[in-house]
RNA sequence: GCCCCUGUGGCGGAAUUGGUAGACGCGACGGAUUCAAAAUCCGUUUCCUGUGAGGGAGUGCCCGUUCGAGUCGGGCCAGGGGCACCA
C-alpha cells in the first residue's frame, strides 16, 4: 500500500466493517470457490458449440506477478467471459514459461535448486492469479519445465531433425570467459558480459540451428493474411525478414586466387552502378581472406582485430571503416580493360550475400568512407534530376536517391530501374567457366535460428555424439532425455558438462559408449508451441492433431509488444514446421493479435539520488506535486512516469492492491484509464475512483433490488422510464461493440454513463411500476455488461437482484433495436460551418421540412444578418448547414 | 541513416470514421449532510470577453480540398518506437 495514502488501507478496512458496504475480500473469495467447485471454466474438446480460443502470453515464473500481468490477464479475461456469454465454447488456458537463466542465477546466488526455485514461484504466482478471479481452465495448466512437456518438445525436435529442419554448423558467438557461456547480443554491454563484466570474446562454436530461412518467403508473404494483427507488428516482422532483390555477379580474377577460385562472386542490389565500381571488398571471414592470412601475418593480425570488435550495436557504430589490400585484382565485368583491387574490409559481413561486395563509393556511404580513407577513386554514375553532368560530384555524402545513369557507357540516360534490368540481362547471357556470370537473387536478412545454449535449466537436446557414428539422434523410445537433479553450481559454466555420469550413454546406433549433447534449447523454443499443447495438454504425443486443428488458430492472442518479433516469428515458424511433420495442419497460429501497453508509475528519488518506492514516500497534505521521504522527512524529487520496474522501485504490488480494494477494482482500473494498446499510468487516485465506483454500483443495485421483481412483459412506459430503457439498450449496443473491438476503456465509459443515468432515476424515486421495471432491467443489463471486467461484484449483484444461477454462465442480454431509434431527434444547425444552435425535428422529417424549420429559427436569421441563405445542406439525421 | 507511430482541457482520454470537439474518469473549486471528519449527494470546471443573455477563439504549426476538417492531402515542428556496417 502506498504511503501516500497510508490511511487508505485502514480506510478501506473501516469501510468494509460497515454493514452496507461491499466487502470485496469476502465476496471475491466466496465466488471464486463457487466457480471452482462447479468447474465453470473447464473446457471440453467435445463441446459442439463454435470454438473461441483466447490466450494471453504465459508468464515467466519470476516470483511474483506484476501489474503488467494484471493488465494482460484482465484483458484476456474480459474477452473470454464475453465470448462465453455470447455462446462460444471458450478455451482460456494458463501455463508457465519456466525454463531460463534467472532460475540458474538464483541457484548460484542463493544455493537453491533451479527446479525448486521455479516450482515454488509457480505455486506462489498461481495463488496470485487465482485471487484475480480469472476464468481459466486450470485443468490444462503446465510448465515448460515439466518432464511431460519437454519430453514432447524433444520428440518434436527429433521429428524436425528427420524432416531436415534442424542442422549443426559452426557459428560465431559472444563468449563470456568467466561465466563460460554464450551471450546474446543484448547481453553484451560495452563489450563486456552483463553479469560477469568480463571482456567478451568472439568464438566459433558448433551449434544447433532451426532452418527458419526455409520459410523466409512464406513467413513474409503470409504477413499480409494477418489482418487482425497490429500494422506495427506486421511491419516489424517484414523488416526483420528483410527481403532484398539483387544480382549475384562473378568477377574474374586476373590470376586465380590462392584458394583456386577463378572468379569472385558478390551480391549487389545496385548493378546499375557497376560503372562506378572502385574496388572489391571481402569479409574478414571470407575463405579467400582466411587463406591469404595463412601466408600474410599482417592480414592475420588485421582479421583478428576485426573479430575482436564484436557484433554489438555500439561497437558497430563507433568502428571506423578499415581494410587491407590483398594484392589480388579482378576484371570489370562490363569493361575488361578496367582492373579493380580487392580489399579485405571490416564492414563486410560473411553471413549476408556472399561475404563479398563490389564498392561504388559515389552511391554508398560506407564505400565512400572507405574510399576516402584509402584514396580510392570516386566516380558518380547516377545524376540527380536537376544536376549538371559536367560538374556533379560527390564529396563526403554518397548520393543514394533517384536519378539518371551517366558516365556508364551503354547505360547512359537510363533510369536506375532500366539500368538494373539491362545489366542483369547482359550478364546473365555471359558464360564464364561453364555458368552465367550473373544470376538474379533474393536475399533475406533473416538468419537461421541458433538454439544451442550452454545452460543447465533448459530442454536437453536429445542427440548423442558417438566417435564412430558421429551425431546420432536419441531413439524415440528412450525419451525423455531427463535433466539430472543432482547438479551443482559452484563453478561457472554448464553443470551438465561437469556432471559425473549424465553425459555418458550408449550410442543408439552401435551401442558403444558415447556422449550426450550437453547443450539445452533456447527458451524461445519452449514458447513456440505451448499454445498448441494447451489443446491436448496430456497427450503422449506433442499434439493430438484433431484437438489442435479444432482449436487453433488462437482467435485472440494478447501480450506485450516486446515479443513483436522473436516469439511471434518463431511461433509462426514452428507452426509451419509442425505442419510439415504432421503434428497439426495450419500455417498461422494466431488469427488475432493484440499488443497491450505497459503499466507505468511516477518515480521518486531521495536527496541522495536513491530511487524510492511509493511506499517509502508520503505526499504533503493536499499537494500531489511535493512529497517527503517517510524515513528521513527529507524532500523527495518527483521524477518522470516510467514503466514499473524493480530497478526504479516504482512498482505497486498487485496482491497489496487486491487485499485492500479487491480484484475487481484492480481489474476495472487497469482497463478503464487508457486505451489498451497504450501505456496506463497507475495512480492511487485512479484506483480509488474505481473503488468508489464499485461501492456506487453496489449501493444502487441494492436500492433497485428492494423494488418488486419485474414481470417479463414490459408495462406501459412513462417518459423517464422510457429514457432509461433507451439508455440501457444504447449502452448494451455500445458496450458489445467496444468489447468486440477490445476498446475496454470505451466500454467502461459507457457503463459509467449508464450508472449515472440509473443513479438519476433512483434519485428521482422508483415509485412508479414502470420506472422500477426499467430500473431493474437497467441493473440486470448493467450487471451482465460489467461481469467480464468485474466478475465477483457482478455475481454478488446478480444474486441481490434475485436471479438464480451464475452470471458466469448466463447469456449476454438481448438487444431491443427499436429502443435505439427515437421519434424526434436533435439536429445541430451550422451557419457557414459554425454551429449556431440546434433544432428538434421528427426523425423522418423531409429535407424540405427541416429546411423550413431551420430558416424559421431566430438564431439562424441573426447569424445571417439579414441575408438570404444561398444554400442549405441537410444531412438527414446528422446536421444542417446553412450557407449564407 | 532507413522504416513506423503519436501530438485534443490541469491530467488519462472520448468523438458513430468528413457532420454538435472535450463523452467518461482523475484532479480542482463551490454547496448539502455532519458537533466534526470520513463516506455520500448536488453543482461548476477548454480559453478569452461579458454582471448577464450572449459573443469570439480553439484539436502541435503553416497551406490546401470541402457546404463542413481533430478526422482527408501537402509541407514543417516536437515526442516516442523499431531496425541498423544487410551491399
Amino acid at each position: 500500500m502506498c504511503a501516500r495514502f497510508a490511511g487508505a488501507s485502514e480506510m478501506a478496512n473501516l469501510m468494509v466493517t460497515e454493514r452496507e458496504r461491499y466487502n470485496a475480500r469476502d465476496v471475491e473469495a466466496r465466488w471464486q470457490k463457487v466457480w471452482d467447485e462447479k468447474d465453470v471454466f473447464k473446457t471440453s474438446n467435445e463441446d459442439p458449440r463454435e470454438k473461441y480460443y483466447v490466450l494471453e502470453m504465459f508468464p515467466y515464473p519470476s516470483g511474483r506477478i506484476h501489474m503488467g500481468h494484471v493488465r494482460n490477464y484482465a484483458m484476456g479475461d474480459v474477452v473470454a467471459r464475453y465470448k462465453r456469454a455470447r455462446g462460444f465454447n471458450v478455451l482460456h488456458p494458463m501455463g508457465w514459461d519456466a525454463f531460463g537463466m534467472p532460475a540458474e542465477n538464483a541457484a548460484m546466488q542463493n544455493n537453491v535448486h533451479p527446479k525448486d526455485w521455479t516450482y515454488e514461484n509457480i505455486a506462489f504466482m498461481r495463488g496470485q492469479l487465482k485471487i484475480m478471479g480469472l476464468s481459466l481452465d486450470w485443468s490444462r495448466e503446465f510448465a515448460t519445465c515439466d518432464v511431460e512437456y519437454y519430453t514432447q518438445q524433444q520428440r518434436l525436435f527429433l521429428k524436425f531433425l528427420e524432416a531436415g529442419l534442424v542442422y549443426r554448423k559452426k557459428s560465431k558467438v559472444n563468449w563470456d570467459p568467466v561465466d563460460m557461456t554464450v551471450l546474446a547480443n543484448e547481453q553484451v554491454i560495452d563489450g563486456r558480459g552483463w553479469r560477469s563484466g568480463a571482456l567478451v570474446e568472439q568464438r566459433e562454436l558448433t551449434q544447433w540451428f532451426f532452418k527458419i530461412t526455409d520459410y523466409s518467403e512464406d513467413l513474409l508473404e503470409a504477413i499480409d493474411t494477418l489482418d487482425r494483427w497490429p500494422e506495427k507488428v506486421r511491419l516489424m516482422q517484414k523488416n526483420w525478414i528483410g527481403k532484398s532483390e539483387g544480382l549475384r555477379v562473378r568477377f574474374e580474377f586476373t590470376a586465380p586466387a590462392p584458394t583456386g577460385d577463378k572468379t569472385l562472386e558478390i551480391f549487389t542490389t545496385r548493378p546499375d552502378t557497376l560503372f562506378g565500381a572502385s574496388f572489391m571488398g571481402l569479409s574478414p571471414d571470407h575463405p579467400i581472406s582466411v587463406k591469404l592470412a595463412e601466408s600474410n601475418p599482417d592480414l592475420a593480425v588485421f582479421i583478428e582485430d576485426c573479430r575482436r570488435i564484436g557484433t554489438s550495436a555500439e561497437a558497430i557504430e563507433t568502428a571506423e571503416k578499415k581494410g587491407m589490400d590483398t594484392g589480388l585484382r579482378v576484371k570489370h565485368p562490363l569493361d575488361a580493360s578496367i582492373e579493380l583491387p580487392v580489399y579485405v574490409a571490416n564492414f563486410i559481413l560473411m553471413d549476408y550475400g556472399t561475404g563479398a561486395i563490389f564498392a561504388c563509393p559515389a552511391h554508398d556511404q560506407r564505400d565512400l568512407d572507405f574510399a576516402r580513407k584509402y584514396g580510392l577513386p570516386v566516380k558518380p554514375v547516377v545524376l540527380p534530376k536537376d544536376a549538371d553532368a559536367a560538374t556533379f560530384d560527390v564529396a563526403d555524402i554518397a548520393y543514394t536517391d533517384d536519378g539518371t545513369i551517366f558516365n556508364s557507357g551503354f547505360l547512359d540516360g537510363l533510369s536506375i530501374a532500366e539500368a538494373k534490368e539491362t545489366v542483369a540481362k547482359k550478364l546473365e547471357a555471359v558464360i564464364i567457366d561453364g555458368s552465367a556470370q550473373a544470376s538474379r537473387q533474393v536475399n533475406y536478412r533473416l538468419r537461421d535460428w541458433g538454439i544451442s545454449r550452454q545452460r543447465y535449466w533448459g530442454c536437453p537436446i536429445p542427440v548423442i555424439h558417438c566417435d564412430d557414428c558421429g551425431v546420432v539422434p536419441e531413439k524415440d523410445e528412450n525419451l525423455p532425455v531427463k535433466l539430472p537433479d543432482d547438479i551443482n553450481f559452484d563453478k561457472p559454466g554448464n553443470p551438465l558438462d561437469r556432471h559425473a555420469t549424465w553425459r555418458h550413454c550408449a550410442c543408439p546406433k552401435c551401442g558403444k559408449p558415447a556422449r550426450r549433447e550437453t547443450d539445452t534449447m533456447d527458451t524461445f523454443v519452449d514458447s513456440s508451441w505451448y499454445f498448441a499443447r494447451f489443446t491436448a495438454p496430456h497427450a503422449d504425443q506433442p499434439t493430438e492433431p484433431a484437438a489442435a486443428n479444432g482449436w487453433l488458430a488462437v482467435d485472440q492472442y494478447i501480450g506485450g509488444i516486446e515479443h513483436a518479433i522473436l516469439h511471434l516469428l518463431y511461433s509462426r515458424f514452428f507452426t509451419r514446421a509442425m505442419q510439415k511433420v504432421g503434428a497439426l495442419n495450419l500455417k498461422e497460429p494466431f488469427k488475432g493479435l493484440f499488443t497491450q501497453g505497459m503499466v507505468t508509475h511516477e518515480t521518486y528519488k531521495s536527496t541522495e539520488g536513491k530511487w524510492l518506492s511509493p511506499t517509502e514516500i508520503q505526499f504533503i497534505e493536499g499537494d500531489t506535486r511535493s512529497a517527503i521521504e517517510v524515513a528521513t522527512g527529507a524532500p523527495v524529487t518527483i521524477g518522470s512516469i516510467e514503466k514499473m520496474s524493480k530497478s526504479k522501485k516504482n512498482t505497486v504490488d498487485p496482491t497489496d492492491i487486491i487485499e485492500t480494494y479487491g480484484a475487481d477494482t484492480a481489474r476495472w482500473f487497469v482497463l478503464s484509464d487508457s486505451p489498451p494498446e497504450r501505456d496506463v499510468i497507475w495512480t492511487e487516485e485512479g484506483v480509488q475512483g474505481s473503488w468508489r465506483f464499485v461501492q456506487r454500483v453496489w449501493r444502487l443495485v441494492g436500492e433497485v433490488a428492494a423494488t418488486p421483481k419485474r414481470s417479463t412483459e414490459a408495462p406501459q412506459m412513462g417518459d423517464a422510464a422510457l429514457e432509461l430503457r433507451r439508455a440501457t439498450h444504447k449502452t448494451l449496443a455500445a458496450v458489445s461493440r467496444d468489447i468486440e473491438g477490445l476498446g475496454f476503456n470505451r466500454a467502461v465509459a459507457r457503463i459509467y454513463e449508464l450508472v449515472n443515468q440509473i443513479g438519476k432515476t433512483v434519485h428521482n424515486g422508483l415509485g412508479d411500476a414502470d420506472t422500477a421495471w426499467a430500473a431493474r432491467e437497467a441493473c440486470d443489463y448493467l450487471v451482465m455488461m460489467m461481469a467480464p471486467m468485474m466478475p465477483h461484484l457482478a455475481e454478488e449483484c446478480w444474486t441481490e437482484l434475485g436471479h438464480s444461477g451464475l452470471v458466469a454462465e448466463a447469456s449476454w442480454p438481448a438487444l431491443d433495436e427499436s429502443l435505439l431509434v427515437e421519434d424526434s431527434i436533435v439536429l445541430p444547425v451550422q451557419v457557414n460551418g459554425k454551429k449556431k444552435g440546434e433544432i428538434t425535428v421528427a426523425r423522418d422529417a423531409s429535407t424540405a421540412d427541416v429546411e423550413a424549420a431551420t430558416v424559421a429559427q431566430e438564431f439562424v436569421q441573426r447569424a445571417l444578418e439579414g441575408r438570404a441563405p444561398r444554400k442549405i445542406i441537410v444531412v438527414p439525421q446528422r446536421i444542417v448547414n446553412v450557407v449564407g
